[in-house]
Parts: C-alpha cells; sequence; structure tokens
DNA sequence: CTGAAAGCGCTTACAG
DNA sequence: CTGAAAGCGCTTACAG
C-alpha cells in the first residue's frame, strides 16, 4: 500500500486550506458548493478515504458497536447455539442500517471478560448476547453499570436486574406452550433446562408452565431437570428422566437443542412422539422444522429483536433515556405436540 | 462516563514522564521493573485502557479484521446460509487467538460495495465470505488488489481469480458423493444448483461429478438446472425437474439448503427418497442430519477453514508471502442416498 | 533507564 | 465562506 492521500494533499490540489477540505468532506454548509464539489471530486479520484483512527480520536466517538456473545462455560468447541448466530445476522443488519459498524467478539472462558471496547474508545457501547450462568454475570453487569458503560443485554427482562434487557417474554411462552398441552389432554408434565435464578430465562419458562399447569388444576408441580442449551445435556437429562418412571406424557424443553436430545433419548429407549410423550422446545431454530417429527417450539423474533437491541443501544449512546422491551412470544405448532396441523388454539 | 484517565495521569501519579508510562504499559524492557510494576498498579488501580484510536493512529495498524459476508442478491430479509454462520463462529474465534478483533458487516446491495475498512484504517485486512455472481465479484476483487488491499476469500480455489483463495476442495467433494451414489447403483442423475462461471464453486462440485458419471462409462452428461442456496430456489429447481419426466434415480445437490427444498418437492410429488430418487446435499448444516431421510452430504471443516482464513491473512498483513489452501472434502453418509449406515467406500 | 518533543490525520473553535 | 491553530491520546526516534 503505497502512501495514502490525506486532507493536506487533497487541499494541495484543491488549492485550498486543509481545513476547508474536511468541511467539504463532511458536506458542511458553511463550505461554498463549488470548492465542495471541487474537493469531493479530488477525492473521489484520489480514492480518499477519511481516516477514521483519527476522526475517531479527535470526536471522542467510533460510530461502532461491540457485539459479545458468551456461551456456556462447558461448552468447547462445539456449535454456537444457532438461535444466538440468527440473532447474531438481524444485529449486523440492524447496525448497518443506523450507520454503526458492528466489532464481534466472544466470550470464551468467564474469567478474562473483556468487555472493555468502550474503554479503550473502539466502541460506543455493547451488545451482550448469550446464556451462561447469570450469577456469575450479574457482577460483570453490575460493574459494566458502575463504569457507566453504554450497554444493553439479550435476556429476562428483570427491574432488579442490572442495565438494560431486551428480550421475549418468557413466561408467556412457558405458559402458552403448556396450555396447548394441556388442551390436547396432556396430564404428566416435565420441564428439562435450569430452573432457578441461574438461568432466569428459562426460570420464567419454567414459571409460566407451572402457572398454566396450576391453572388448569394441576395438583403436583412439574418434574424439573437441569440441562443446558446442547444436545448431549438434553439427551442426559431425558434418560435420567425416564429412569424414574414417573408417569409421563409431555415434555417441555427449555430450548430447541435440548429438544431435539431429548427426541434422541426417546427414540432410543422406544417412545413415541407424540403417542407416548409429546415433546415441544423453544427458539424455533432451523433445525425444529426437520426433526421427526417435526418440533413444536416457541418462535423468538430474531430481526425485530435485533433492530430493538441496535436501536436502544444507539439512542442511548446519543443520551436519550430508554427502556426495557419485550417481545411477545409466538406459538409455533406442528408435529411434535400431538397433533397434525393443528390450529393454535391458545393465541 | 466522567472523564477517562490517560497515560498522563498516570504519569503524574508515578510521578515519571508520559513515556515512561507509555514504556511500562507496552512492558518494554527498556524501562525499570520497579517503575513498571508502580506504572502498572497504578493504570489498575485507575482502570486506565489506552486509547486505541490514538494508539492505532500513531502506529498506522489497528489490529483488527474485517469480515465482509455477502449474499445472493435476490435474498430479503431471509435466513443467513447456516453454513456461513457456523464459519463467522470460527473465524470469531480465530481472530481472538491471533489478539486481533473482528469487525463484520453484510453486503446487501452490489452496488454500494464497501470494503473501505482498510482504507479507512479500520481494519489492517479483509475476510471475503459468502457466494455470490462471482461475475460481478470479479471486478471487485480486482480493484480490491490493485489497491494493495489485503484480503483473503472463502471460495473456489483458482490461480486466475485475482487475489488469494481458501477453499473446499469442491471438485472432489462432488466426485466423491457422485461416486458413492454411482456403487451403489444409481444410473439416472441430475444436478441442481448453477454451473458456470457464476459460481465458480458449484461449478467445480458440477464437474467433479461429470469426472465421475464419465468415469463410470456414462454415456450422456447429466441434466443440469440452476438454483441458488436457497431451500425455494431448490423446490422450483425439482419441480421443473420432475416437470421434465426424464428418467432419473439420483439428484445431487449445490448446497443443503437447496437439498432440503428439492426433498420437499419430491415429498410433494409422492417420489420416495430414496427409493424413487436419492438426494445429497453440500455443507452438512445442522439441519441435514434431521431431515426425513437424513440428509447424504459433504463436509466441509469450518473450523479448520476459519482459522485457515485468518491465520493466512494476519501472516499477509505482516507481511509474509501467503498461498491459497484447499481442504479435503469429507462424505457424510447418511440415509438419503440409498443406504442405510453405510459405510463410505470411496475414501 | 528516562524525558522532551515530534507527529499520526483528523475536527472544530476562533478569528477574519 | 475560509484559514491558521489547537488538540484528541498515544508511540517512538532522539538525546542524555
Amino acid at each position: 500500500m503505497k502512501d495514502k492521500a490525506t486532507s493536506f494533499d487533497i487541499a494541495h490540489l484543491a488549492g485550498v486550506s486543509q481545513s476547508t477540505v474536511s468541511r467539504a468532506l463532511r458536506n458542511s454548509p458553511l463550505v461554498n458548493q463549488e470548492t465542495r464539489d471541487k474537493v469531493q471530486a479530488i477525492a473521489r479520484e484520489l480514492n480518499y478515504k477519511v481516516d477514521k483512527n483519527a476522526s475517531s480520536l479527535r470526536q471522542q466517538h467510533s460510530r461502532t458497536i461491540a457485539l459479545l456473545l458468551f456461551e456456556d462455560p462447558t461448552s468447547d468447541d462445539s456449535m454456537i447455539n444457532p438461535f444466538f448466530l440468527s440473532m447474531l445476522g438481524s444485529i449486523t443488519k440492524a447496525c448497518a442500517q443506523e450507520g454503526y459498524d458492528l466489532l464481534v467478539s466472544f466470550q470464551q472462558f468467564s474469567d478474562d471478560w473483556h468487555a472493555d471496547y468502550e474503554d479503550t474508545n473502539k466502541a460506543d457501547g455493547i451488545i451482550l448476547l448469550g446464556y451462561g450462568d447469570y450469577v456469575d454475570y450479574q457482577d460483570k453487569l453490575t460493574k459494566l453499570e458502575q463504569q457507566q458503560t453504554h450497554f444493553v443485554r439479550w435476556g429476562a427482562v428483570d427491574n432488579e436486574h442490572p442495565g438494560l434487557s431486551i428480550g421475549c417474554d418468557n413466561f408467556q411462552g412457558g405458559y402458552k406452550i403448556t396450555q396447548h398441552l394441556i388442551r390436547h389432554g396432556r396430564k404428566h408434565f416435565a420441564f428439562i433446562g435450569g430452573a432457578d435464578s441461574h438461568c432466569p430465562e428459562f426460570f420464567e419458562r419454567f414459571k409460566g408452565m407451572s402457572h398454566a399447569l396450576q391453572q388448569a388444576g394441576a395438583g403436583k408441580p412439574p418434574i424439573q431437570i437441569d440441562a443446558i442449551t446442547k444436545e448431549d445435556s438434553g439427551y442426559q437429562a431425558a434418560t435420567e428422566l425416564l429412569s424414574r418412571n414417573a408417569p409421563l406424557d409431555a415434555i417441555v424443553c427449555a430450548s430447541d437443542l435440548i429438544a431435539i436430545g431429548v427426541m434422541h433419548a426417546l427414540h432410543d429407549s422406544g417412545k413415541r412422539i407424540p403417542e407416548d410423550i409429546a415433546v415441544v422446545g423453544y427458539d424455533n431454530i432451523l433445525a425444529a422444522s426437520f426433526t421427526n417429527p417435526p418440533l413444536t417450539t416457541v418462535h423468538q423474533n430474531t430481526k425485530l429483536a435485533g433492530e430493538m437491541l441496535v436501536k436502544t443501544l444507539v439512542r442511548m449512546i446519543q443520551g436519550e433515556p430508554q427502556q426495557a422491551g419485550l417481545l411477545p412470544a409466538e406459538l409455533v405448532i406442528r408435529q411434535s405436540c400431538g397433533r397434525k396441523h393443528d390450529q393454535d388454539v391458545s393465541a
């Protein structure tokens, strides 16, 4: 790369001062239309681009956002949850729309939590995305808040939590899908996925489920077995569940990935889905429509979610006060819940 | 965010000059161990972080890489190809390992091709990822090369192409999967996907297929029908194919997403897979293991690919000459090709 | 081993 | 409408 042109080179060629070049390039109304055109023409010709480092340094903001994706600590090289990947897609697009660049980073180990993009002035704000142990996580959020970092996160919407969240109505999702199962005659429920303050979004789904059950007059609370969002974790949990030999005709899973593992376990032990046991998931990932039978699940609108996440953050950066956002949970009925081509009667 | 500390603040507190602070923070061996420790302690206490804009401006490099993802021009809001998404995951991780930040951007419209990350000094190099019309694309690559931008791309490895590519051995992939089908008695082949210079990687797969067919003594070339990497494009192409009423017992698809659409079309017209017609895909996306029947496909090692892409680019940035890289294609045999639990006899 | 100084390439008050 | 100048916060040759 031979020496790149600077605004001084352009100034020289255009016969104006460097300040005028800078103004012309930023379309300042202060500068005469004619000189503006001339300067811009020369810039184009030289393929001049303003140096973002210099510009950001001077302006003290970078018009870029950092996205931090983190995964369950147990995760090795394995695949990232497709749900977050699709979120990433919509966030990228939304950033482009707002004129921001996007820095993406994975948080692989809980120890070196590098959220210093704003401290280093590399980004103006941060989007936090992923599941993980919320209890660990909370301290870090509190710290970010203390440092007055601009951030939004995807997750459970709870005013007690530090920072600002955008999330899906997990309670509603758990409620609706359980209600759907109840209406189709299911009686004996289990929930697979964490259900405590370590994973608030799963916990909300569980609470929604419990509420539906109670409302339907269920005597006892559902069985609950922990699992993280991985296929094999779902498989293990289901195996453990079956070994208990409790009456069972419906399994509500905290995520599609868990549900896929559960379905495998059920197949392997000779249970029929949905005849013997209905299985439902959460997230509506692509693979969910190809399982056998196709998985009934809850759709979270990732496109809207991505947009809200970046819009909220951008406005926050611009100094406008922002609020948390709750997206509705949408049931998507397929066959794993017991009936073919069923209508969503609970809507 | 109250006034951030600068290296001058630290210098003041430590009773040394600002240059010494800078050196100490960068672990320069020039500075005395004791002062180094003192400076670093103060920096930690103040939660000081060096300003990346200033640092990059001064050093004339940013230690960040930009990833440009582009999609078929026809694509609307619809989902990104999961294959690229998983690639993105491994690229992100590889960047972190190399100590580079990653800027991600989608190229949504072919007109405003913004690959100026290096020109603006926001990144030191670019990774290009995605399918698209190669004929359009080539001009842009040539331009990048002229501007001496550092870039690598994922795609067909062809010395005629401008720039440096890392890619999977598409010819080999097409060859192996076709050979597999031939060995299991398939006789009448069709290929679904573009097969010309507009999509070189698909073309290579097609050529590998043709080669296998020829080698097996097939008289006539296979039927070929265009499709882009979308489910509905595959569906349409298959519908068109069936309407021709040619003898047919095997469909080789240029991607899994196409194959999924093809399978739908086949189901809808009452064909049995694989009894009547075998279907195979390419990419080995997650969903491919859940289709009915599970899809036989070609696996591209995205983890390795991501690593090669970033390592090659990083070394290129550092001025070392680099070469193109070809990854092997790995058959993954499932049921859509005709036999259950088949061994890969062609390896 | 340390400091004073120059300079990376911009943007923007200030003066005209 | 335009220019000269200051300054954003670093890194690094230069001098000691």
